[in-house]
DNA sequence: TAAAAATACTCCATAGGTATTTTAT
DNA sequence: ATAAAATACCTATGGAGTATTTTTA
């Protein structure tokens, strides 16, 4: 048995006249009467009272199969409908992976433009390390991750990325540090302050990128304190443990006690970037790299 | 895109490897592979990652497809399952008719066989006079009818029947009527008494029968009263408007103030019968006559 | 090297067409 | 007389087979 069989019946029992059901198939009679009496043989049931008989009426199992045939052809539509949505991205879920950092700064505005722009697939958020995403990234279990560039990123050459955001380091001081009057710091004024950082293997990047700007600055920073959150780093800077370097996302959190400061001279940057296997064809995270690109790219 | 096409599809997707799945489907490799990717073709979506690759990967629309062909696929093995059981007379549902007289003798022992021996089918009952399931008979809208036998039903050669039961006819007589002290009763011995009798539209054939005893007993009974209902018939000669002449079956009505009595010499009989449509092919009739047929004919 | 998918080709089963007959209205 | 389904017969598409090549692990 196939569609087909399906399919003719079904336009058959609608009709109750082959003929005409043949027409509506666009068909001649005789092959349509031979596929339906192939049918009935097959599953050796008579789904006509008497076809010779007008007007044409259907058996109780005729009945039957008219309303199960329906739904079975009408589930086989389906399948090609929902698969064809799918391939072209309009339907289906993109794993996404972040680390906290981005919580401050573009996941708000990546959840608006889903609801714009991606109404009909689900984006499933994992906050994770910069470490685990790109090993989930390897694994398949993350579609797409945001996190700020470290340069291993380049050596996976199984992974593409974009630069979302390049945002500009920022120093954080207590509010009561000498310093806080100026409104530009050079860095070569800290060299003798004690830092704290963001734990190495969390942003790595991050860590890099300061070790790099001291050394230029002519100093190597010391460093008192690591902690996990952002908002913990803001605390101890706050407490007076020491000052840091955070991109400039941190001041979207008021915390109390501190103050923000440029560094003056060059603006160093540390970059966002959104990281996807190359070879996941998936439309539906290009559609989402589409739509993210026009949005951060263009302003 | 034909139910080939989805069970092909189903098999690689489930092996993930062409050549074990055409082995699965008792097919050869080239011939599979083919199918497959005339469907990738026809629907415009690519099912694997890429198929030269092992192991073999399915695209998310891949996966998606996956589910809903088999969801198509057990559904038109469902259209088939339940056509052929309804074919067969294991499922489905039968619209019969009873006369009120009926619900004392047979109804309950057939609602027991329904139970025992054919519990997927559904009856539905509908409590029709005799004229009317003759009709309904007529009109498809019932497929069998149980009262008692008019002779017209045999002039109706569309219709066939079966006797179920020959109930034999008892006299009932309000308790103190002088002819209640005899065992048995001679008919001739009524001959002036006033009869109580069913409206005879609803069931004639008793009618009939009655006339016809009294005629070979020598009298032309008088009849004072009609009713509809069988109890009501009973609570009149209780109340001594007149005696009647019914089925054995009113018996089962132990009604306070009235003694069933046989009538002596000759036991007649009016004849219980089940009448469907002679053309009705309907398996399940058939295995419900086949069951009632077994039970009733034998004992 | 072995296993697996694709390609090339061959064949024949059958879906579907045309012409005609049979049957019921 | 007419409409509709069945029958008979024909054609050709394409489903499935075999042999071989290509590709990946």
């Amino acid at each position: 048995m196939e569609l087909r069989h399906l399919r003719y019946f079904i336009a058959v029992a609608e009709e109750l006249n082959f003929s005409r059901a043949a027409l509506r198939l666009h068909m001649a009679q005789p092959p349509l009467s031979k596929q339906i009496q192939d049918l009935e043989e097959e599953l050796g049931v008579q789904m006509f009272v008497d076809r010779r008989r007008r007007p044409l009426e259907l058996t109780p199992a005729g009945q039957v199969f008219l309303e199960e045939a329906r739904l079975a052809v009408a589930q086989a539509e389906q399948a090609v409908k929902l698969t064809q949505r799918v391939h072209q991205g309009k339907l289906g879920s993109l794993t996404v992976g972040f680390t906290s950092s981005i919580a401050n700064s573009v996941l708000p505005d990546i959840l608006r433009l889903q609801r714009t722009h991606l109404r009909e697939i689900q984006l499933v958020w994992r906050e994770l390390t910069t470490y685990l995403q790109i090993q989930a990234l390897h694994s398949n279990s993350l579609d797409i991750g945001f996190f700020h560039l470290p340069p291993e990123v380049v050596e996976y050459s199984d992974l593409s990325f974009t630069t979302i955001l390049a945002e500009p380091l920022i120093l954080v001081l207590p509010e009561t540090h000498p310093l806080a009057v100026l409104p530009e710091i050079p860095l070569k004024a800290l060299a003798e302050e004690e830092f704290v950082l963001p734990i190495r293997q969390l942003v790595p990047s991050l860590a890099d990128k300061m070790y790099h700007l001291c050394s230029q600055a002519g100093f190597i920073p010391k460093v008192t304190q690591e902690a996990m959150l952002m908002t913990t780093i803001l605390g101890l800077v706050a407490g007076g443990v020491g000052v840091a370097l955070l991109p400039a996302n941190a001041q979207n959190l008021q915390r109390k006690g501190v103050v923000y400061r440029c560094i003056e001279g060059k603006t160093e940057t540390v970059e966002l970037v959104a990281v996807w296997r190359r070879n996941n064809s998936s439309q539906i995270l290009h559609r989402f790299l589409e739509i993210i690109k026009t949005c951060y790219c263009s302003n």
